[in-house]
DNA sequence: CCTGGAACCTGGTAGC
DNA sequence: TGCTACCAGGTTCCAG
């Protein structure tokens, strides 16, 4: 799914949408990762004040409370003036004076969570454990090093871990690997300072190229019904067999933890 | 604490 | 055409 450019992008779309508005009604579907955590008739009248962000969670900010959520794998959000009957895959209706958001997620890996506060025991077990914003001044070259270097893991399943840093999925990881000139088998405990520095460069790079481009849609993704177009130009991801933009080798693809890992054995030789 | 693997769920596609 | 196997943007849970 949705990694941070597309939750971004989603994030921009609907937030001048929702901010100001007040909830109609609720409708939660009993399909989704977990259960909403409040009676739905319990948020009507409630305001919108701002729609953030943090990692790959959307934080809906209410008058009192917070809706977290996630778009799982294939999660979608979609703003509608004139809501049509919900279909098979859609699970959850934020019903509002203005209009109605709606999320479709057909693989249900998705969730939207009510938390009185962030700091309470049900958001911080979704919060709680996630690294660093990539796109805030936080997020800086010598501290990221020297989180890589208490991890004996492969960088690339230490970029998907998300607990050094956020946001960086599946797409984005290989790609940041390849700008960074990084073998994704590499040893994040083995990542010299100055590569460190590189892949802190690349990490930025890739995502705001993706913001940019609205995001990737390969399948199921779409912000407020818009398809992205970060796919088109990848360096690597989805590119087995084809020959490297840059130096011509075909570009190779293989598993890690269950997951397709995309580069080039020239380009990213260590 | 860290790590890798299985699990969650549905749908599309490749291959026979 | 039909069936099977495998693949897909993420995260949690478990055993070792």
């Amino acid at each position: 799914m949705p990694e941070l450019p597309e939750v971004e992008v989603t994030r921009l779309r609907i937030a001048d949408r929702l901010v100001g508005a007040h909830i109609e009604a609720v409708r939660c579907g009993l399909a989704l990762r977990w259960p909403l955590g409040v009676e739905p008739p319990a948020l009507v009248g409630r305001r919108v004040q701002a729609v953030r962000r943090r990692g790959k969670y959307l934080l809906i900010e209410l008058e009192a409370g917070w809706l977290l959520v996630h778009l799982g794998m294939s999660g979608s959000l979609t703003w509608l003036t004139q809501p049509p009957p919900p279909g098979r895959h859609d699970h959850f209706d934020l019903v509002t004076d203005r209009g109605t958001l709606r999320l479709h997620d057909p693989r249900r890996f998705g969730a939207v969570v009510y938390a009185h506060a962030l700091d309470a025991p049900v958001a911080q077990r979704l919060l709680g454990g996630l690294g660093v914003e990539p796109l805030d001044a936080a997020f800086d070259p010598a501290r990221f090093h020297a989180a890589l270097r208490r991890r004996r893991a492969a960088i690339k399943s230490v970029l998907l871990a998300g607990d050094v840093v956020v946001g960086v999925g599946n797409i984005y990881a290989s790609e940041a690997l390849f700008l960074a000139g990084i073998r994704p088998t590499t040893p994040a405990m083995r990542i010299s300072r100055a590569r460190a520095q590189r892949l802190h460069a690349a990490i930025r790079q890739v995502l705001q190229r993706a913001l940019a481009a609205g995001g990737s849609t390969l399948r199921d993704f779409r912000a407020d019904g818009q398809d992205g177009y970060f796919q088109l130009e990848t360096w690597v991801y989805g590119r087995a067999g084809q020959p490297c933009r840059v130096c011509g080798t075909p570009i190779r693809v293989m598993r890690q933890g269950q997951r397709s890992t995309y580069y080039c054995p020239q380009c990213q030789a260590r």
